[in-house]
DNA sequence: TATGTATATACACGTCAATGTATATACAAA
DNA sequence: TTTGTATATACATTGACGTGTATATACATA
């Protein structure tokens, strides 16, 4: 989890996520997508692929990129563990401060 | 979303989160769960209030700090985008070497 | 086998951000 | 008003990471 945040952090890679999103590409489709270097793009797919956000298939020459569910679907999931926060407007302040007081009266 | 991502990569704020979740805090206690100096928390909280995902208030030399849900709401929604890739155990490929073929034949 | 195309790797460099540490501020209580 | 407690800020240092660039590899085709 703590591995798929930082790998999603840099900017680039987050494009390159955007962009499989939509389907497959091949690193030539992306480079010009993205409009940063081949080796770049390379080298953001080979961290991608490291965290297990992606797998490439070969066909030739070309290697063809797409997204793995897991780590998204556990952020995913992660996320949602938050949604008390605005399903319930909630921030647990008041409760807080009872407790706080609880606590000086002892 | 960027910066969201960015200032949850850093793991000592994704530890801060976590716990907030369980419902306010004070710096001190946070101190105490994590670990780590006093300076850091205040300055990784300070982070997080930057990127508007915790706010604090006041009660006497206390700061309690607390989740907002906005950001989380927002990066919740986002990776909603990719259930299709767990619901529908779905990468495309197969599309995609179709799409190839056709151009192919042009 | 020679040439072109697609992709990956290696390496040096610069930058940014986390850390350690000292210190400042704010408030309370004696 | 002095002392203690809670928190914030400042600053120097270090290490990790993204970038630029050169080069290697893999494959296809002529």
């Amino acid at each position: 989890m703590q591995l798929t945040l930082l790998t999603l952090a840099e900017p680039n890679r987050f494009n390159i996520v955007e962009l499989l999103r939509n389907g497959p590409k091949s690193v030539g489709e992306i480079v010009q997508a993205l409009g940063i270097s081949q080796p770049h793009v390379s080298r953001h797919l080979r961290i991608l692929s490291e965290a297990g956000m992606v797998r490439s298939r070969s066909k030739a020459q070309l290697r063809i990129y797409s997204l793995e569910a897991g780590p998204f679907q556990e952020l995913d999931e992660w996320f949602d563990s938050f949604s008390i926060l605005w399903e319930e407007r909630l921030d647990n302040f008041e409760e807080y401060m009872q407790d706080y007081k609880k606590k000086e009266d002892l």
